[in-house]
DNA sequence: CATATTTTTAACCTATATGCAACTTTTTAT
DNA sequence: ATAAAAAGTTGCATATAGGTTAAAAATATG
């Protein structure tokens, strides 16, 4: 409930009296309550006063999460856990979520369970997986919390089941079209991932029509290099698959080139070659990994 | 007020009941009146049953925005106008703000003032200059308002006066540190802005100095290719001027290969060399902007 | 189609968000 | 240093957020 004290420490710091700032919106005395966390306050007049101190939402909660973090936040620190490869944190994770019920906990233990087994441990049965597919196939709405659980879902699902719950996806995906960066993230996420299971599986057309669309995102969006660079990366292996393999290694080579020019951590680039070896020739793959022409 | 309805709309799409997701956080029929937009709902009780139903604030946040366009959420209409280079409707918005009073109000009208200029209209006068500047020295805790602000600000603030605030900035920044897309795209811009200017004053040291300290930001952003890019270039100016002439163009060479490798709109090349005209001889400009040699 | 579940509405009630006036503290000015 | 002004706080009044119960209306399910 320290939700007063920010903005209190957010107006003090613009020299802004309590006047100013309620101003037809609350009237002083209840607006020096509420700083000092006596009372609540509503959602549309917290709104109005951020609005009138020039803050934006998105800022006043960035400063508010900072603060709780004993907080009901889970989704981030799954995923630091996550990112850090740290097992004992997912399992203390998990064992958590397995004891409280109702569907979303079911939900967040499963998701826990998939991350798991990506890091070698434990596994996911088959009832599990169903249920899974049951909670897709019922939203009609995708927010970050479903394409989040999708995303680690796509390697667990069969074929046919994760393209139709996909496509479903694309129907919705609309909704994100200028969304904020982190939704656009998983989003691509989820296409690389999904476009490189097709690969696997040989669907190339699929693949191919998923790139296509893929690139229509970045007609505008001209300053996302990173992932313009792993976009020229799947449109290059998937080409090659279809047997232009001369402009799909090019392909290939220009991401590898762009990764290594922008001093990429080395360790992606090692993975992007042990990833690559499945389907490029030793000699290839020395070729798409080669930047010694470029002078640098 | 329209809350109440986007709320209801996630939670039909997510197939949960106003039982559960009011569920010990506020009774079903109060839900109800609040989905149906009869009554205001406290902050507290918004973010716990967004929390609920899996529902992030900024996801909340933005489908709420998207509704109200005649809302009162200024900054990303005077963007969009400013970067269309819409005077006339940049004029407009002047009008409206120099009519409305208050401190902020005044900031606004500045604010487009200086964006005229920049298009190539009109002028700011001094006394608007030293309004700002006093502004500036005020506060104490800068928020994407300020950034917004002082980041069109510098082409038209003195020297020492402008030095003088970006190391008042620099002392607040750490609260930017692992900030959202959106400040840190803005704290990125006005770094550039600090170190063109530098550079064009020939300031060489202090723009070496900031240089380095944007490295530092780098090092754990691997994923951000093209501000990565921005500061090779950035840095390659730099040196270039403080007579490392040779390791300088490199520099500026490849962050121009990574900018035409990644398919970036041809003008931004284009500006780039008139840019550069200023520093650069003809000969030289030439060799950095030959990607003949990368293969591409 | 009928039945079960969910949602809405209503009436009345309590807790609390918010306003107003008087008060205390801090800042500013002389 | 002291008065004047501004900013912030407290006590009390009131509007409204929110609860309880129950019944009607709408939706889902079989």
């Amino acid at each position: 409930m320290k939700i007063g004290k920010i903005f209190k420490h957010l107006r003090k710091s613009k020299h802004i009296t309590l006047q100013e700032a309620g101003q037809g919106i609350v009237s002083t005395p209840f607006l020096s309550r509420f700083e000092n966390g006596l009372t609540d306050i509503s959602f549309t007049h917290l709104l109005e006063l951020l609005n009138r101190i020039n803050v934006q939402l998105s800022e006043f909660e960035f400063l508010y999460q900072r603060q709780n973090t004993d907080n009901n936040d889970q989704l981030p620190n799954f995923q630091r856990a996550y990112q850090a490869g740290d097992v004992k944190k997912l399992q203390e994770y998990l064992l958590v979520w397995q004891k409280r019920k109702g569907k979303f906990a079911q939900l967040q233990a499963i998701q826990l369970k998939m991350m798991l087994v990506t890091l070698g441990k434990g596994k996911v049965s088959k009832r599990e997986l169903s249920v899974l597919t049951a909670y897709f196939q019922s939203i009609n709405n995708w927010t970050f919390f479903e394409l989040y659980l999708f995303g680690h879902a796509i390697l667990f699902l069969k074929v046919p089941v994760m393209l139709n719950l996909f496509k479903e996806l694309q129907k919705k995906e609309l909704i994100y079209e200028d969304f904020r960066n982190d939704n656009f993230s998983m989003l691509f996420y989820i296409y690389n991932n999904v476009i490189l299971r097709m690969l696997d599986e040989r669907f190339l057309d699929t693949a191919e029509t998923l790139v296509t669309k893929l690139e229509k995102y970045f007609k505008d969006q001209d300053k996302d290099y990173y992932h313009r660079t792993r976009l020229f990366n799947l449109k290059g292996l998937t080409l090659y698959l279809k047997g232009q393999k001369k402009i799909g290694l090019s392909l290939i080579k220009k991401a590898n080139l762009i990764t290594y020019l922008t001093d990429h951590e080395e360790s992606f680039l090692w993975n992007e070659r042990a990833y690559l070896k499945k389907y490029l020739t030793p000699k290839e793959l020395d070729t798409v990994f080669d930047f010694s022409d470029s002078g640098y």
